[in-house]
DNA sequence: TTTCCGTTCGGACGCTCGTCCGAAGAGCCG
DNA sequence: CGGCTCTTCGGACGAGCGTCCGAACGGAAA
């Protein structure tokens, strides 16, 4: 048999050339032409490889959560404390990210290119993911009430995955003081939002409902 | 003359319907067909209206822009403290992203789909805000160093331009609820980074750099 | 050498895209 | 009525798109 190891080294150059392109076009703009170019495969070699282009976008983003799902596993697994395990998916993710920035950019902002039962898979991994947050987040804070933790785990994905639109490591410094900054940052917050829960913050929230709609 | 705000009337119209189609299928995907058959005004009609379809996605950003940092300088106007003149921005903005949650889509998902002039011009109105974001943050923590500010200011971005990935009011809870639960995230957290500042969150932190590239 | 199979590719297919031209409609003034 | 201006539109243009077919390549097995 033709060896197998060069036909997925192929395919994964392929997938990490077009993770590139549509990082840089967006998926849409970006074509299989673009692709061929940048890989040097012709216009049909790709889909000897490939069966089309969301095929493509999808095996980009399957990866991405195969991997970060499957590093997390490993790096939780001797971790019990609720705020370490917490601060250990932080690290997990935005190590991820900014070791792979292309695939991040469009994991994050091709989220819903996809249709069908690319979809459906991509949607279950991302479920299942935001699941466990929520579940550090109700192990840290037992008395919080669902839609707090839903609000708190939607905020810290946020905060995480908004970095693609600005983050550069020679400019903002390497992910690890990001990392420390960003779960710093959140971790304080939910603790300060969960001991006075249901007061407002000193006076600041009275605010928000001066005004109607614009 | 013919009525000038009968004009201005239906640009309004196609600007709004062109929202929710780009919201829905993205920029690139959607057509300017699709634009048209959502008006009921024809493919060469909306030419007379708008010079292409960058234009139109151009229109529909500054629109947003304006509106948001004009509505801030009024709620800013009377308000000192610098707590709450953050907590005031974020109740502005999450306000404006739930009343217009197409447009808000479109300015966060679409933010680099333009070039040349028009990229510039939205570009500058996004350095602008912010700034501002960042001025308040640094009253609230002079001593904070610029890095971290900068974190903080992107992280609070973050936070809120995500909720058009996930944000339903029916689901949710009211934007009044939401606005509070994010501010206390937020600020509780951004305090009590800015307290310890340097040392790390009750051992959470050296976590971080404990695995190496993925 | 011949056969065979995994791999590669040129070139074409039908389709949709953004844009524009020339003409026609509508309301008003003379 | 005719003429003018603002508005609207049918239909076409060239370009680029994703995809696929049939043929050719290359190295190992016979």
């Amino acid at each position: 048999m033709g060896d197998q190891s060069r036909y997925d080294a192929k395919l994964a150059r392929i997938l990490r050339e077009a993770s590139t392109i549509f990082a840089q076009k967006g998926y849409h703009r970006a074509s299989i032409r673009d692709i061929s170019a940048a890989t040097g495969v012709s216009l049909s070699g790709l889909y000897y490889y490939v069966k089309s282009k969301d095929e493509l976008l999808f095996l980009i983003q399957r990866n991405c959560f195969d991997t970060i799902l499957a590093n997390l596993e490993v790096e939780l697994c001797d971790v019990t404390d609720a705020e370490q395990r917490l601060s250990v998916l932080i690290a997990n993710h935005l190590r991820f990210f900014a070791n792979n920035m292309s695939e991040m950019k469009v994991l994050s902002h091709e989220a819903d290119a996809l249709s069908g039962a690319y979809a459906k898979e991509i949607a279950e991994q991302k479920r299942a993911y935001s699941a466990t947050v929520t579940e550090m987040l109700e192990a840290l804070a037992p008395e919080a009430r669902s839609v707090d933790l839903r609000i708190a785990t939607f905020s810290l994905f946020g905060m995480m995955n908004w970095i693609y639109t600005w983050y550069r490591p020679d400019r903002d410094g390497p992910v690890e003081a990001l990392t420390d900054e960003m779960t710093r940052l959140f971790l304080g917050g939910f603790r300060a939002a969960v001991a006075r829960a249901g007061g407002p913050v000193d006076g600041a929230c009275e605010v928000t409902s001066a005004h109607g709609a614009d």
